[in-house]
DNA sequence: CCGCATACTGTTCATATGTACAGTACACGC
DNA sequence: GCGTGTACTGTACATATGAACAGTATGCGG
């Protein structure tokens, strides 16, 4: 990959000033008035060129979404919005309207994670899953009919209540276990409905 | 002049989520799908009104060009990109190309850290940091240059290698504590650079 | 009851905007 | 010389987008 040339940096240089001054992103047309250019072409083949070279994002076909590269901002691609549910009863299905649900934005790629409908989180209530190192106020990210694999952190619905289980096998069948001492550690998979598995966690700064 | 609605709030309060997340404004259509709007229109009505109680800025015919009202200035960025830097000599200081480097990108509201060039991420290597409920393959999203909290999880310069430590105080004099029994217990912080305090944690899934 | 604002549905229209295609000129490496 | 990338001019096109027009329904103050 080549160099950014002058002519390049100039053009990114303006789409920055721009969006300082703006906040948002200039037109192709306004490129090419800025620097003189007679056919709007010009201008995009600059931002086209930044593109390839990293120092442009931008979302195709979208007006006004031209993003430096090398800022905190990023567009909405790699953006997931995840629901957020509590320690509440019932869960995985929501009761709530979609206004009231609480979200967290995570990017898939990042996560390593696939970016689904079915994707939700937990907020975790408790020490129960300290045995996995999982903590009261982590954010669980788990995904809704994933097929679980032993040793996996499963959310189940028991007494109406998402709880955070881990998955087994023994002689061949599933069973969940609690990585909490006070309650019973073999629970039958087949008696209780599995919401999800754990793909991802998010810890954040306590106080 | 009137009041603002409670429908108009919402919409606001859309505009302004939608400028710190994507970094841009949203389409009048984009509006009237997040809120089930059949009609564009309605949206337009809202994005009007809210035009006349001076809650909202825009430019005429201008595509995505609406501003909340009370601040034109650049609002925060909304999801940022954080280098990773791993079990790597010199840590912070990165002498690799910014082309070579590692991101991950996040949210910094979901995560309720500020966006700042100075938040940065370990993937960390080995269990030193089990006892701090830490695994191997996590990524810490650390900050440099805040003033850690006792208890803190802080990254630290020791033989040229980024380690996690917690950080403590006693007698009034900070101390780093390794979290692996391995290593001493107690080591002066004057003696060793704090490269950032640990202010979220991110885990994937194994395998 | 009337007037008025809010809160929409449904449609149409002008244009702003991104993108593609065709072409010219120049510099540079092989 | 030849291919490639940069740096443009000029035209054309599909569509995303803001704006306008014609309605319907609801609530609220006078």
């Amino acid at each position: 990959m080549k160099a950014i040339t002058e002519r390049q940096k100039r053009v990114l240089e303006f789409i920055r000033d721009y969006r300082e001054r703006h906040g948002g992103s200039p037109s192709l047309r306004e490129i090419a008035a800025h620097f003189g250019f007679r056919s709007m072409t010009a201008a995009a083949d600059h931002v086209r060129a930044l593109r390839n070279k990293g120092a442009l994002q931008w979302v195709p076909r979208r007006a006004r979404s031209l993003y430096p590269g090398d800022s905190m901002e990023t567009p909405d691609k790699a953006l997931m919005e995840i629901p957020v549910y509590g320690g509440i009863p019932a869960g995985f299905t929501d009761e709530r309207r979609q206004e009231e649900l609480e979200c967290i934005a995570v990017d898939p790629n990042s996560l390593g994670i696939r970016a689904t409908s079915r994707t939700f989180a937990l907020e975790v209530r408790g020490d129960s899953m300290i045995g996995r190192h999982i903590l009261d106020g982590d954010y669980v990210i788990l995904e809704h009919g994933m097929m679980p694999r032993p040793g996996d952190v499963v959310a189940a619905l028991i007494d109406n209540e998402s709880t955070l289980k881990t998955y087994h096998e023994r002689r061949g069948r599933p069973y969940l276990k609690a990585e909490n001492p006070e309650y019973p550690d073999f629970i039958p998979a087949s008696e209780l409905v599995i919401q999800g598995v754990m793909v991802a966690l998010i810890r954040r700064r306590k106080g």
